[in-house]
Order: structure tokens, then C-alpha cells, then sequence
DNA sequence: CACAGTATGTACTAATTGGTACAATTGATC
DNA sequence: GATCAATTGTACCAATTAGTACATACTGTG
């Protein structure tokens, strides 16, 4: 009775979608199933933990992503400032103006969190680290450097949560470009 | 059998602390009785409406809570930058230095978002406008009010988000008191 | 084409879900 | 102390939950 036979990376992005847009709670196997056209068969065959390792693969791939496409740069690229500029372009992109929820963002306000202490962590800590070390690159000192990443990070979790409840997209690239805009100022203390 | 009556009042706060802790979806019927030691006669009786109409009720306690403590000092005091104080006051005092979580920020980033979606958008629309509006009052331009309010409530609710994630309620005591001094700082633009 | 291992749909649990019905108990008021 | 509405525990319901078992079908390798 198989029909199509899918790999276990496709279901890790469409599960992505499905636990961003119903939450981890709000996610039931119905749900995945429905949303992601694979039976319970190929669930558990790809995923034997359940739910849970379903949200660690999908965890672990948005860590790759950022790893790749915005925390890497951030610490390797020789050009400081095009790396911010980068960042902002993918952050953009990758929560589509403010209409997609971050998942991390997300699990961090509920339970999930402490369920996927080591992920949430890894992802906001490095965030904010390899965003320092790129400021500091870019010629600012260090107590400087921590405030602005910090508050660069926080700008567009916010920004998120505000987006998703005044229902513009306005606010979440108003903000980015706020955030950016004090991030590059090179003329102030 | 009943042995203790209760108020629906009471209920209400502590249906509040349950939902924040294990989010809308997370809160089932049975949590719901062990935290608040109602049985389901009582919370039927007071919430006919189930979790809904308790949740309901909760968005509508919050929402009190914030518009005299915090929204209507903002619109009302005379002396703006003592509101203004009096408001992260209050919002460190509420989330206690950010330990606890915004549960109109939690359910902005769920689907929670569109079934309470009148509650949310109206939580986040007054708090800005009402900041702006005291700024404005305070003499600032009214773009730059409008952009630095914006930018206070969205920092709030991301310094939730990442206190949470990176587990120290330092983060939020920090940037309360960088948004603070955004906020008041006069001899700027 | 045969074979192996990987996928997959179906049928089945046992437990839990939100919700209803109702009789019993309470406490304030007369 | 009788009365009565407000409150509450218990028993119950149908639907859904996560998860298991397994026989069957697909697919790449030889």
C-alpha cells in the first residue's frame, strides 16, 4: 500500500511548518499527519522518539540553518559590517517580514523550554555571542558589543511577537531596520 | 461533598499562573484541577464556556491589571517621565525580572494569536499607543515617540523571550534599564 | 529478475481529552 | 432552623490522543 516513499529530511521541513504554526502542544500526531501526508508508519519509522525527537530534528536543523547562514558568517566573514548587513537580509527572509513565528522563540515562552533546555540555549547564546564577536570586529568595544547583540537579538524576538499581534508586517521591518541602523552607527561612543 | 467554596475571581488568577506555565494547548481539564484544586463542577460552573471562556477571562484579568497599573498612568499622570518609570516598575515587578513569562506575548506567537486575536492585538496597540502618547507629552517629536515606543514594548517582550532561553533574569533587568534610558534620555533627537 | 532493507498503510491498544448530568453540600438570609 | 440559590464531587460520555504491531509494497543493488 506505500505509495510514495519520502526521506526523513523532507518530513524534518514539513514538521517545521506544522510545529510553527500549531506550537509543540498544539501539534497532535492528526495534525502531522494530515499536514505532512506521511502515515504513522513512516512517522515513527523516521522518528522512534515521538513527538519529541520530531521537535529535536526540526530543533537541530534550524540550528543548522542559522549556523550556516547567518552565525557562521558572522564570525568568519573579513568584511564586519556585510555580515550584519547579511544577517539582516536572512532574518528577513527566513521569518518572511514578520509573518513567520521563530520556533526557538516560541518553545523558549512554554514549557519547551526546559524539555529542550540544551537547544533554545545553544541557539540565542551563540546568536548573541558570534554577533558580539562581530561587532568587536567591527572596531566597537567590548561592553558596547554585548549590549547592542543582545538587544539587536531581543529587538527581533520582540519584533516578532508584537508583528504576529498588531498583524503588520510594517512593524517587524521598521524594527530591522531600527536594529541595524544601531548596529552600523559608527559615529557614537 | 463540596467542602470549600470558591470565587470565581480566584479561580481566574490562578487559571492565569496554569496557562502561563504550560501554555493554551499544554493546559488540559486535568492540569487545570490539580493546580487550582477546582473540580470540574466549579470550573464548568464558572466557565461554561470551557477553556476558552477561561482563558478568555484570564486575557481579561491581564488586561485590567495592565491598563491601571501601567496604561492609564501613562495616558493620565501628569509628570510623563514618572509614568514612564512607574511602567518598568511595574512590567520588572509583574514578570518578576523576567522569570515569569507574557502570556499575551506566548499566545501572540501561537494560533492562540487568531482565537484570542481581539485581546492580543488590543494588549499590544494600547501599551504602544499610550507609551507614545506620554512621550509625546513629555516633549518628544511624534515620530520619534512613535518609533521609541514601538521599540520599548517589542524590547520587553524579546527580553522575555531570551531571559527565558538563557536562564538569567539579568538579561531582562539589563535591558529594562537600557529601554528605560532610551526612553528618557532628553538632550537627543 | 531476485533479493534485501527501507517505507508505508491499517488495525489495534490503553489512556486521556473536553464536556455533560446530576445529586449532594454548602452558606447566607429570613 | 428552614429555605434556596450557589457551589461542588462523581460518574459518565464520545472523541481523540500517542504509540505498537505487522503485513505489504516499494526501491536500489547486484
Amino acid at each position: 500500500m506505500p505509495r510514495v516513499v519520502s526521506e526523513r529530511s523532507d518530513a524534518v521541513t514539513a514538521l517545521a511548518e506544522v510545529f510553527r504554526t500549531h506550537g509543540f502542544e498544539g501539534t497532535s500526531l492528526s495534525v502531522i499527519t494530515a499536514k505532512t501526508k506521511l502515515g504513522k508508519g513512516s512517522l515513527y519509522h523516521f522518528f522512534p522518539g515521538g513527538k519529541d525527537e520530531m521537535a529535536e530534528a526540526v530543533l537541530e536543523e534550524i540550528g543548522r540553518w542559522f549556523e550556516d547562514r547567518v552565525f557562521k558568517p558572522l564570525r568568519d566573514e573579513p568584511d564586519a559590517e556585510a555580515a550584519i548587513e547579511k544577517m539582516f537580509e536572512e532574518v528577513d527572509r527566513y521569518f518572511r517580514s514578520g509573518r513567520r513565528v521563530c520556533l526557538v522563540g516560541a518553545f523558549a515562552l512554554g514549557q519547551e523550554c526546559d524539555r529542550f533546555e540544551r537547544q533554545v540555549r545553544g541557539y540565542f547564546e551563540t546568536w548573541v555571542m558570534d554577533l558580539e564577536s562581530c561587532l568587536i570586529r567591527a572596531g566597537r568595544n567590548e561592553t558596547l558589543a554585548r549590549d547592542l547583540s543582545e538587544d539587536a537579538v531581543i529587538g527581533i524576538q520582540g519584533a516578532l511577537v508584537l508583528a504576529r499581534s498588531i498583524g503588520q508586517s510594517a512593524v517587524f521591518e521598521r524594527t530591522l531596520l531600527r536594529l541595524k541602523k544601531r548596529l552600523l552607527e559608527r559615529d557614537h561612543p
